[in-house]
DNA sequence: ATAGGGTTAG
């Protein structure tokens, strides 16, 4: 325009700040600032409007309040604009502040003014308030529209308020805003959080012309309410449909199978969505590695670290916290402390993962080190933060900073214990034979003990052999959770320990009647790019003649160490013998001897195993780690083991 | 002719 001697006027420039305003471009933006000023455009309501506007979109809330005080005539609109402004950043206060200043200055608010305050304390958390000034807008006169109702139902499906959810149903409904996308991916939102699946599935199956926000906000929906398998077949059909998924559709997706225990599918995800051309963004990614973390295989962990540097998401909270998580799962905790020191900025996630994987590894030290550091930076705890002090403590009997860190969560820190502390309190003294002074919290906690809670005090009734204490937590478990066979299985070895056969074969038809059969135990371990599965006692792994051999050689060698089977490990009714042969049997020795075969020497070895490793294997992998100069960990269900030069890292308690 | 608001993935 200008090289055509052409000079923008007061109309065509709004056209262009709305421009820089879309695409956050501040300099720009700034530009035609300057050009407006200087050519006496400085007092153009609507030209400054647009501009305050711009400063917002760019997150620049200290320019957009310099310009809108030196307005004069301030209209609806910018205020409106600034309220919003405030309450995107969760700024309330001072948006209410405006909300009141307009209507003191003789501004009316309108719809808009309403609805910016209302996602504002959406954005803020405030749901209850929000829900309040739904209500006050309603009674001062105003009508919601779809925007409105988008606003505030997200805060209605927080609280799990499903009587006000059906109103605003209900309002929808007689307002006919049931064709606004907006409003109806916030619907099934909301049921999806309040838990009402039934009814978010008929929300969704009568929408005409699926929009992409809905079927996103249903596939998250459904895994909310564990309904994976239904996601995904969802997830399918529309695939099929040939429908343009997106990168949200993706994630939640994703996410819905690492969630619920579909490693490998959420694996498979992530390749096919590259496949169709869709970018994973920084939200995909903290979303994948867990699934890495739970098959824990560190190829492909690394891999998607790899992935995050290249494509600049390392620097996201979400995503370093998740490599956090994902490298401590896998064994190595130095190199999840590593991710941790070179974060830009940690919010309260990252902490808890440090945290989280110290006592996971069992390193209490160190846990309640960062506990006291974290403290120290401001940061505040919650309520995962003294799950992860307290389940280190666990790992460690430290009974004494158990108890203290316990009274005061609630005391110093306004956290009030929840079950999983109550359990892991039980866990932590009964592991140290303090079974009487467990059972005595479970009487005394403040509300009915779940499934969690007995069985810490089963299993450890099982370590130290306490029958008395054993029945009751047993008979409590049978009510709690009929079909899992673990609690049988414990209460049976208690009484197989006391030699009380008759006994243990009744516990023994029990499950049998119920048609349960003890989980086998089995292991699997990473060698290369594949995974292999071991069953215990199995013989069908194509290299079991070399396993045997391997083992063969090894027990010569470990016996020459002064070792002896453990064969009172064995909790059936068999000979000697054949107990040591069982014990050799163990899943997770198979998998040990399979992967010192299969890679070169000194390479460290990665085993998981799905059941608590045994007192056997454990004592024959600490010299296995001597013998053959191996560096070796085992994740078991409880915690990890990291084997190094005979020793482990548990220091033999777990 | 020009300026304002919303949902869904961690």
């Amino acid at each position: 325009m200008g090289s055509r001697g052409l000079v923008p006027d007061s109309y065509l420039l709004p056209s262009a700040i709305k421009a820089c305003a879309a695409l956050k471009a501040l300099k720009p933006g700034r530009q035609v600032h300057a050009f407006a000023s200087v050519n006496g455009f400085g007092s153009d309501s609507v030209l400054m409007s647009s501009l305050v506007h711009m400063y917002l979109k760019c997150n620049r809330i200290e320019d957009a309040q310099k310009l809108f005080d030196g307005m004069c005539d301030r209209d609806v609109i910018v205020w409106s604009a600034m309220i919003a402004g405030y309450s995107r950043l969760g700024i309330v206060d001072r948006a209410k502040e405006l909300f009141n200043e307009m209507r003191n200055a003789g501004v009316e608010p309108n719809l808009v003014s309403w609805n910016g305050m209302i996602a504002g304390f959406g954005n803020a958390g405030l749901y209850d308030e929000a829900v309040m000034l739904f209500r006050e807008m309603i009674s001062d006169g105003f009508l919601p529209d779809g925007s409105t109702v988008s606003c505030v139902l997200p805060g209605i499906g927080n609280m799990k308020d499903v009587l006000m959810g059906e109103q605003v149903h209900g309002y929808v409904i007689k307002q006919g805003l049931e064709s606004d996308n907006f409003v109806l991916s916030a619907l099934l939102d909301m049921y999806g959080r309040c838990g009402c699946a039934s009814e978010m599935s008929r929300v969704f199956d009568e929408i005409d012309q699926t929009e992409i926000g809905s079927l996103n906000a249903y596939l998250t929906g459904l895994s909310r309410n564990g309904l994976v398998d239904t996601a995904l077949e969802v997830f399918k059909k529309f695939k099929a449909r040939e429908m343009e998924l997106n990168v949200v559709t993706w994630t939640s997706i994703i996410s819905s199978c690492s969630q619920n225990g579909k490693d490998m599918e959420a694996l498979e995800l992530f390749r096919d969505m590259q496949a169709d051309g869709v970018e994973p963004n920084a939200v995909t990614i903290p979303s994948l590695i867990p699934a890495c973390a739970n098959i824990s295989r560190l190829t492909h962990g690394k891999a998607i670290h790899c992935f995050s540097l290249r494509n600049g998401f390392f620097d996201d909270v979400y995503v370093s916290s998740a490599l956090i998580g994902m490298y401590a799962k896998c064994g190595r905790i130095q190199l999840s402390r590593h991710c941790f020191d070179i974060m830009p900025s940690r919010n309260l996630v990252s902490w808890n993962a440090i945290m989280n994987g110290y006592a996971m590894h069992g390193k209490a030290r160190e846990t309640i080190e960062m506990f006291h550091m974290m403290l120290q930076k401001g940061q505040k705890p919650d309520s995962t933060t003294f799950t992860c002090v307290l389940h280190a403590c666990t790992q460690n009997g430290l009974t004494e900073e158990g108890w203290h860190y316990f009274n005061n969560m609630s005391k110093e820190h306004n956290v009030k214990p929840k079950m999983e502390h109550y359990a892991c309190m039980v866990t932590l003294l009964s592991r140290v034979g303090k079974l009487e002074e467990a059972y005595s919290i479970i009487k005394e906690m403040p509300f009915e003990p779940d499934a969690c809670v007995w069985g810490a005090l089963l299993s450890s009734c099982r370590v130290y052999n306490n029958l008395s204490l054993g029945e009751i937590a047993a008979e409590k478990l049978f009510v709690l959770e009929p079909d899992n066979p673990g609690n049988y299985i414990l209460l049976s070895n208690i009484y197989a320990s006391k030699g009380m056969w008759d006994e243990e074969n009744r516990i023994r038809d029990m499950m049998k009647s119920k048609g349960l059969k003890k989980n086998p135990g089995y292991s699997w371990i990473e060698i290369g790019q594949r995974v292999h599965t071991l069953l215990s006692g199995d013989k069908s792994h194509p290299q079991m003649k070399e396993i045997l051999e391997k083992s063969e050689k090894l027990s010569i060698e470990i016996k020459k160490s002064g070792y002896l089977p453990m064969t009172k490990s064995v909790l059936q009714d068999v000979e000697e013998q054949d107990k040591e042969q069982i014990l050799c049997g163990h899943s997770e020795k198979l998998a040990v001897v399979l992967g010192l075969i299969n890679t070169s020497p000194g390479q460290p070895l990665q085993v998981i195993k799905n059941l608590r490793i045994c007192d056997d294997c454990h004592a024959v992998i600490k010299i296995i780690s001597r013998l053959e100069g191996r560096e070796i960990f085992v994740r078991d269900t409880n915690r990890f083991h990291h084997f190094k030069d005979g020793v482990c890292s548990c220091g033999d308690f777990w």
